[in-house]
DNA sequence: GCGGACATAGTAAACGTTTGCTCCCAAGGA
DNA sequence: TCCTTGGGAGCAAACGTTTACTATGTCCGC
C-alpha cells in the first residue's frame, strides 16, 4: 500500500499526503485531517527505506560493543535504545567479541545501511575502517578507546578518581598487601585502570608489589584463574582490586571454593558497578561508572556532531566521572584469619 | 558514490555491475573482475535501502524481548544475531518491558522498516497489532506466549520435564515442605511453570501447601520480597523452587541477609540456567532451558516460514526440552538447622 | 550460407518516498 | 481596475538499486 493509494482516496496529491504525514504546517488542516483518516482506515505505514533513500537519512545509529552477554553492556544498550527511540532513531547493535574480523564485518554492514553515526565501545577498530567511516563523514564517538591518531569524538573516563578512592579506602582499612587483577592489557581501558591503580598506590605511599599484579580477562573465569595465580604466589594479598565486576565475581567464586571468607579474610573491590554487584554475596564494594550516563553521553555526542553544520575536524572530548560505592566486600584487615588457607600464607 | 559511477569507470552498464556484485553467473568473469577492482578501488558499498526498496526485501528480522538487562536474554540475542549475520540478515532489537504501549510502538517501527519476520519473546501483544502483522504476511514466531486464537508459529517449552526432575530431586533429598515462587502470573510462561510444579508435586504424592506458593516478578528484587513473605508465614519451607534464576538469586541474597545457609538450611532450585547460575555462591541447581537452542529454533522458524511458498495458515509448533542440572544449592534436608532462624520454624 | 539457439550485455522501468518548482487563487494596496 | 504578495496545492524529478525485456554476437547443424 502506497502513498499514492492514500493520495487517490483522499483526493489530493502525493505531495500533500507526504506533507500531512510529516506534519508540515503549510497544509490545510482540513486536508490533513482527511489524509490522516484515510491513513488510519487503511492501516498505512510509510516505507522507511523509500524515505531514507530520497532524504538521504537512514535514521539509524550503529552501536558496537564487545559482548552483549557481559552484564556491563545491556544497561548501556537499554538506555541508548530508549533515547534513540525518543529521537526517532533505530539502533543497529553488534557485539564483536573484540575480534577485528567481526568488527570489520560489522562496520561494513553499518556503512551499507548508511548509519548516521556510530558509537564504538570496543577494541579492534582498524585504521582502514576508520578511514572508510570518516571518508563518509559519519559521526563517530569512541568511548575510551579512540585511536590516538584519529581526530574523533571521545568519551574519556576518569578512572583515577574512583580508583584513588578505592585504594584510599583499602589503605584506611589498614590493607597494604593490595593485589590488582587487570583486564586484558591490550585494551586501552584496561591499561588505563592499571595505571590509575599504580598511580594511586604511589600517591598514598604504598608499594605495589609486582607479584601482586596479574592480568585477567574481564570475565568471571578470568577472575577465577587470576586469583588462583595470586594464591600460588609467595605473598598473600589481604585485599584485591579488580579491573571490573565480573573479575571480582570470579575472585569471590574462587574464594568460596577455597574456603576463604570475604570480607573477613579478604577484601574485594570491583569496577563498573553493574547492577548485579549489589546482589552478589557479599554485596560488592566497587567503583561506579554509570552505564546510563555513558549511554547518554555517547548518544548526545553523536547527535551534536550530526547537527553541527561544519563537522568538527578535531572531535570533542567528554569525560565521565567514576567514584567508589561502599558495600559489604571490604573490611578492616584481620591479623588472624580464621579460615584455613589453601597454602600457608607467607606471613612471618 | 553510485553503482553508476562504478559502471562508468568499468565501462559497463549498471545492470552488469549489479550482476557482478550479486555474483550472478551469467556475467563474464573478465568483466566481473574489472567491476570488482573498480569497486575495491573506490571503496564502494551498495546502498541497502535502495536494494531493499526495489527487491522488496529488507533483510531485517525483528526480535522483541522484555528486558535486555535480564541476563536471560543477552545469550539469546547473541546467538540470534550471530545466525542472522550468517544469513545476511540484520536484527532489529527491542525491549518492551512487557509494556503494551512500548510493544505497540516497537511493532509499528518494525512494520515501517518492513521487517521480514518477527520473533516475539515477551508478553503484551495486542490482537490489533497481530492483525496488522498478519495482514502483511510477516512471518511470526512466538515463544511460549502465542495468543490462543492466533494461528502463528510457536515455540512451546516443555516445562514439565525439567520441573518434574527438580521436584523429584528435592523429594529424593527428603524435602516435603517445598515452596514455589512463581513469576508474574499474568505471563503465560509463568503460569505454565507453576502448573508444572503443581502437577509434579501431585504426581509424586506430595502436597503443595498453598501458603508456600507465592508470586514473584522474575527479578532479584522479587525473589527477595517473595522469600520475605515465605519467612513471615507459618510453615517454613526446607526447599524453594523458583520460576527463574533471578528469583533464586533474590532468595539467596535474602537468605544471606537472614543468616540462613544454603544448602544446609535451605535448598534452592532455579529455572533457566543463565550463565551466571554456575558462578553464584553456592552454584545454583537449576532447570536448564537452552537459550542458544531457543534462539536457533526461533530463527529457523522464521526462515522456514519465509521460504514456504504458500504461507501456512496454521503455524508450526516447535518444542524445547528442559532438564535439571545439579549444582551446589540443594542438599538432603537437615532436621536440625544449625543457624538461628529469624522466626521459630513451625516444626513439631 | 542460413536459421536457430545460446550466452552476455545493455536499456529502461520500476520500487515508494521527498521536495524544488510551478501554478492558482484570494486578498490587499495603489 | 490592476498589480503584488503569499498561502497552499500539485507536478515531476530525483534517490540507488534490481530485473524483465531486448539486442548483439557467436557457434553450430544442415
Amino acid at each position: 500500500m502506497d502513498i499514492r493509494e492514500i493520495a487517490k482516496r483522499a483526493r489530493v496529491s502525493t505531495a500533500t499526503v507526504s506533507r500531512a504525514i510529516n506534519r508540515i504546517p503549510t497544509v490545510n488542516p482540513q486536508l490533513a485531517k482527511r489524509v490522516w483518516s484515510v491513513i488510519e482506515e487503511l492501516g498505512y505505514y510509510p516505507n522507511t527505506q523509500a524515505r531514507a533513500l530520497v532524504s538521504g537519512r537512514s535514521r539509524i545509529f550503529g552501536l558496537i560493543i564487545s559482548e552483549i552477554t557481559n552484564p556491563f553492556f545491556p544497561e548501556i544498550v537499554q538506555v541508548f535504545e530508549r533515547i534513540a527511540v525518543q529521537h526517532d532513531y533505530e539502533i543497529m547493535l553488534t557485539s564483536t567479541g573484540n575480534d577485528p574480523t567481526h568488527m570489520e564485518a560489522a562496520v561494513r554492514r553499518m556503512i551499507e545501511r548508511r548509519v548516521e553515526g556510530v558509537a564504538i565501545m570496543t577494541f579492534g577498530m582498524e585504521e582502514v575502517l576508520l578511514e572508510d567511516l570518516k571518508l563518509r563523514k559519519v559521526p563517530l564517538v569512541f568511548v575510551d578507546v579512540g585511536p590516538p591518531r584519529a581526530r574523533v569524538s571521545n568519551i574519556r573516563i576518569d578512572y583515577l578518581h574512583g580508583i584513588r578512592q578505592a585504594v584510599q579506602h583499602l589503605a584506611a582499612l589498614r590493607h597494604h598487601k593490595i593485589a590488582f587483577i587487570s583486564g586484558p592489557l591490550h585494551l586501552k581501558s584496561a591499561e588505563a585502570r592499571k595505571q590509575a591503580f599504580l598511580g594511586s598506590m604511589e600517591e598514598i605511599g604504598l608499594e605495589a608489589d609486582p607479584a601482586l599484579i596479574v592480568e585477567g580477562t574481564h570475565t568471571i573465569e578470568g577472575g577465577i584463574v587470576a586469583f588462583g595465580k595470586l594464591l600460588d604466589g609467595a605473598t598473600r594479598p589481604t585485599a584485591i582490586l579488580c579491573s571490573n565486576d565480573m573479575t571480582a565475581m570470579g575472585v569471590m567464586r574462587k574464594a568460596y571454593e577455597e574456603g576463604i571468607r570475604i570480607p573477613s579474610d579478604l577484601s574485594v573491590i570491583g569496577f563498573d558497578d553493574i547492577r548485579l554487584a549489589q546482589f552478589v554475596l557479599p554485596a560488592l564494594t566497587t567503583v561506579q561508572m554509570s552505564q546510563a550516563d555513558l549511554a547518554r553521553l555517547a548518544f548526545n555526542a553523536l547527535l551534536t556532531e550530526l547537527q553541527r553544520e561544519t563537522p568538527s575536524a578535531t572531535g570533542t572530548e567528554y569525560t565521565l566521572k567514576t567514584h567508589l560505592v561502599l558495600r559489604e566486600s571490604t573490611r578492616l584487615v584481620s591479623d588472624h584469619p580464621k579460615t584455613p588457607a589453601r597454602k600457608t600464607p607467607a606471613r612471618p
